[in-house]
Parts: structure tokens; sequence; C-alpha cells
DNA sequence: GCCGGAGGCGCC
DNA sequence: AAAGGGCGCCTCCGGC
């Protein structure tokens, strides 16, 4: 295991260690055009693969394992029911030894202090008497020791130093996007580019259809201005979300709606967007993996999450090239079936379609109404057509829907629930003072409402982590695991992932080999993090030129 | 003028 | 079919 980290004059300190952190060999020192050097080292230590490896990316080390100690620490700091605290070396070492963790010290990469400032030297200590070496060995062995021989925690903690390493390669080696593509795009929904703050053609026309049909001007981008014209109109809605737009019969309506859909298109992924993240032929987001509580992905800049699909077009295969798509579909139900136990709804998830396999086996063959009683499960409905219909599948997979049921009231108490591998979901907050004053017996009709309501919130949203946060313990064994073997095929690049949905660019000779990888990978994961379960967690690679026809 | 929250909507 | 979970990002809007 080699210990990385850099010094304040831009260098490296470098130390080969045991896996008991016995020093094997000199310390080096390099500069970063010397880290190729390195490439041939297995695994890696450092802080922050946020922030330590783009350097080594760019200094073309490939690093095929490491132990990050940030993602380490959240997980474990997690599990105690600590959340937001500092994750660099020197605060960990400093709370292994009872000392308050240092003042004046930055964490970068972590909630409280975004990498976006990149302090120098901010991912270490700056007192120059500490050795950054030992300092990295010293919060190793610590996590070490806490962790223990927790076998499916050591699997959670070696898949999000994987992702973590997937998701910085991803940022730098971006998503392959034709530019002229979404430009035709734009110009074909839109109209010519504009100037900076004039509205696109099709959008000065639809907003002048929405004054026409009020019969008095109203900005369409105003949310307080369009209920009020509502209003006048005789609408008496508290809401412009489309869905309750699509309830009213008003000439406004239909241009409304369509300018909504143009301005979001305009406003989130437009000419300036394409102009900020695209160049050389790549989308480059940054990917923070494991950065959403239920270890979920988030990105910060582009939304490279909420790509929208009418762009998918644009995302396009290099000459001599292909992309593998590969999304692993409804991976939360299934994920349901395994981690509750419930051995009638595992073996409906052997069906490619489980909605479809569900809708047979209980909703009279109605699958939209299975998938709607599956959500609603899963989320919390209570009202409707959806909450009436958790009673049929409650009846019928009895260990699946206590399952959820349990994760609510156990965040309906204030208690805390896990992943299947362990990720912990975080405690309640100031706001549980309120539900505590609710629950008591001189409470006001007021408070108590208030607190039914805070609860009940707190239920589906410890209902909806234990699947899914579970469902990103797969994905990130998942993906991990790929990263891994993708290494034996030149040219392969992990270039996108979305919670349950990867793309590999691969030279099209290799494309077939990459599809059979992603599904042993899918098959090894749900070995490992539903040991001995009869669930199915099948994943479906298609290899495509466009994004958009994979679907 | 700055800032944070709210409203809204894209993705899963 | 109804409006339940998680995000990021944009604009608007009200408070300072």
């Amino acid at each position: 295991m080699l210990a990385c980290a850099p010094l304040a004059d831009g260098g490296y300190a470098l130390q080969e260690l045991t896996e008991q952190g016995d020093a094997v060999g000199p310390r080096r020192l390099a500069r970063p055009d010397e880290l190729a050097g390195f490439s041939a080292a297995d695994r890696w230590l450092w802080a922050c693969t946020v922030d330590d490896y783009p350097a080594l990316i760019a200094a073309g080390v490939h690093v095929p394992r490491c132990h990050d100690i940030a993602v380490v620490e959240r997980i474990l700091l997690g599990r105690d029911g600590v959340f937001g605290d500092p994750t660099w070396p020197g605060a960990v070492v400093a709370r292994a030894q009872g000392r308050p963790v240092p003042a004046g010290s930055v964490a970068v990469g972590t909630d409280e202090m975004p990498a976006l400032f990149d302090l120098p030297g901010a991912a270490g200590p700056p007192d120059p008497a500490v050795d950054p070496i030992e300092l990295l060995r010293d919060a190793y062995l610590d996590q070490r020791r806490r962790a223990g021989s927790d076998r499916a925690l050591a699997l959670l903690l070696a898949a999000e130093c994987g992702s973590a390493l997937a998701a910085a390669e991803m940022g730098a080696v971006g998503l392959p996007w034709r530019p002229d593509i979404h430009l035709a795009v734009l110009d074909e929904l839109l109209g010519p580019r504009p100037p900076a703050g004039v509205r696109p053609r099709t959008l000065a026309a639809l907003a002048a259809e929405i004054d026409a049909a009020f019969g008095f001007p109203v900005n369409p981008d105003s949310a307080v201005d369009l209920r009020g014209a509502f209003r006048r109109v005789g609408f008496d809605i508290d809401s412009t979300r489309s869905w309750v737009l699509k309830g009213i019969d008003h000439p406004a309506v239909a241009p409304l709606l369509q300018y909504k859909e143009l301005s979001r298109l305009h406003t989130a992924n437009g000419w300036s967007w394409l102009d900020q993240w695209v160049t050389g032929g790549r989308f480059h987001a940054e990917y923070l993996s494991g950065a959403v509580v239920s270890g979920r992905w988030a990105t910060r800049g582009g939304g490279a999450l909420q790509i929208p699909r009418v762009l998918r077009q644009a995302v396009v295969a290099q000459p001599g090239h292909r992309l593998v798509v590969a999304d692993a579909a409804q991976l939360e139900p299934r994920v349901l079936a395994a981690i509750s136990g419930d051995v009638a709804l595992q073996r409906i998830s052997a069906d490619v379609d489980l909605y479809a396999g569900l809708a047979a086996d209980g909703f009279g063959g109605d699958r939209a109404t299975a998938k709607v009683a599956m959500l609603g499960a899963m989320y919390g409905q209570t009202t409707g057509e959806g909450g009436r219909l958790v009673g049929t599948l409650r009846a019928r997979y009895p260990l699946a829907m206590g399952c959820v049921d349990d994760g609510a009231r156990a965040g309906e108490r204030g208690d805390i629930v896990h992943s299947v591998l362990g990720r912990a979901c975080p405690p309640p907050g100031d706001y549980w003072e309120a539900v505590r004053i609710g629950r008591q017996q001189d409470a006001t009709d007021a408070e108590r409402r208030r607190a039914d309501r805070l609860a009940g919130d707190r239920g589906r949203f410890t209902r909806n982590f234990v699947v899914q946060a579970s469902a990103a313990d797969w994905a990130a064994v998942w993906l991990a695991g790929l990263r891994s073997t993708l290494g034996d095929v030149p040219g392969a690049e992990l270039v996108f992932f979305q919670h349950d949905e990867l793309i590999v660019h691969v030279p099209s000779a290799a494309a077939e080999r990459v599809a059979a990888l992603i599904e042993d990978a899918a098959d090894a994961a749900r070995r490992m993090v539903f040991p001995g379960s009869a669930v199915a967690t099948p994943v479906r690679p298609v290899i495509v030129e466009r994004y958009a026809d994979a679907k």
C-alpha cells in the first residue's frame, strides 16, 4: 500500500506501507510530473480521492484501489450518528486521541466546506511538525480498528473507495457529447441563439400566446404572477406545478405547459450550459460519489445526473467506438425483496419485468397499477390510489411491506435505520424537539398536528432510506467491481453513472466483452451484497452509438 | 445589492 | 393514478 500526501510545495511524499502500517523501504519525494513513476502501486492510501486523485490522473497514473480516509471516515462517523464533522486525517487522529479537532483546519470535499475553495494545504494540517505520512498511517490504523471484522462494512468501504476513484476518473475523461447535435436540438425547439438576456424566439411566442389567452400580461416565469392570473380568471390554485395546471380548463394552460418545458431546457441545458460544460467533445462534470446521505452520488455543476431525455441524442460514441449502456431494471423493489427476506417477492424478481410479474400475481394483470402500488409502498404514499393499493401488497408480500413499515415506524420514533451493508441514516435534527413537545399530554392541537407532520416526514424518509441506501450499496459494489475488471479492456472508459445505470465508452470490437463484464459485475454484486438470497438483480447492457437509442 | 428560502422541474 | 422518497439547478421574491 502506497501512502501519498501532497506537500505545501506542490510535491508529494510517498511511502510504501504494509497493511499493518509499517514502513517498507525509503520515504520518497516526487514532483507532480514524477508521479507516473509510481504507477505500479496496487493500492494507495490518501486523505481524499476528490482532492488527491485528479492531479495523479493528469500525470497519467491509474490507481487500481485506494483507502480514502475521508470516504471511510464519513461512513464510520455516520454509524456513530455523527454527520458533517471534519474527515481529514488530522481530525481522525485527534478524535482517536481524545483531543479536540485542531482549530483553523478545513476539511476539503466534505459537506461543511466544499472543495470549491481548494485552500492550499486544506486537506491536511498546516502544522509542519506533523509528518503527513504518519498522520495518514495513524488515521488508517484507527479506521481499520473501528471497522473491525464486519464483513458487510468492509465490502461497503471497499466499494465506496472504488466508487470515489471511478467518480474522479469519470469527471476527468468526460461523457462523449456532440455540441453540433445539441445545438441542432436547441435550434429546433427554441429557435436561433438569442443575445444574452433575450428570450429565445419560441419562448417569446409562447409568452405572447399566454398573455393573449389571459387578456392581460403575465410573467410565466413567476409562480406568484401566474397564480394571481389564474385567480383572476376563476381558478384558485395553490401551486402552478404542471400536474395542477393539467387539471384546469383554460386556453392559457396549453401554451404555458409548453413554455415551462422549453424554458427549462433553455435555462438548465441551453447554450450557456453547452459553453460552460462541454469541451473537446466531452461533458466534464464533477461527480461526488456517496455524497447523498443514502449513498447515492451527487454532482457539483453541470447537473450531470439530470440530463434531460431529449439531449441523450447528443451523447454519441466516437468513431470506431460504442457506448455500452446498462441499467439495473427496477432495482429498488428487487432490493426490497432481498433485504426483507420476502421469498414471494424474490420469486417475482426473477421476471425481467418485475412490475409485470407483480401485476400477474395480484393486480389482475394491470402493470401500471402494480407499479403505482409498489412505488407507493416504498415512498410512503398514504392517500389516493397508490395508498389504497399498498393494502393489496401488504396482504401478498407481508415481509417486504413489513420491512418498509418497520423502517417508517423507526423514523417516527426518532430512531436510526441502516442500509443492508450498514450505512446509517442521519439522526433527526433540531426539529425533533417540536415532535417531543407535540407528543406531550398538554400539547395544543397545533403542536400535535405539527408533531404528526414532522414525524410522518421522518418516517417516509427512513422508510425510503432502507431501500434507496441498500440499492446504492448494491450499485456501488457493481460499479467498483466493474471498474476493476475494465482495467483489462484497452480503451474502455467508464463515462457515466446515475444511481442504477452506467455507460462504458469502448472500442467497438470490445463492446460485447464489456457487456459481459457488466453482467458479471452485477451478478457478483448480487452475491456479495445479498448472500444467500434468491433475489435477481438483472442488468441489461445495450450496445449503441447514441445514448438515446438505448431505451 | 446580497442572500437564503421557496417554487418548480429535470433525473433516479 | 396521484402528488409519497432522494438530489441539483434555475428563477423569483422577500427580508435585510
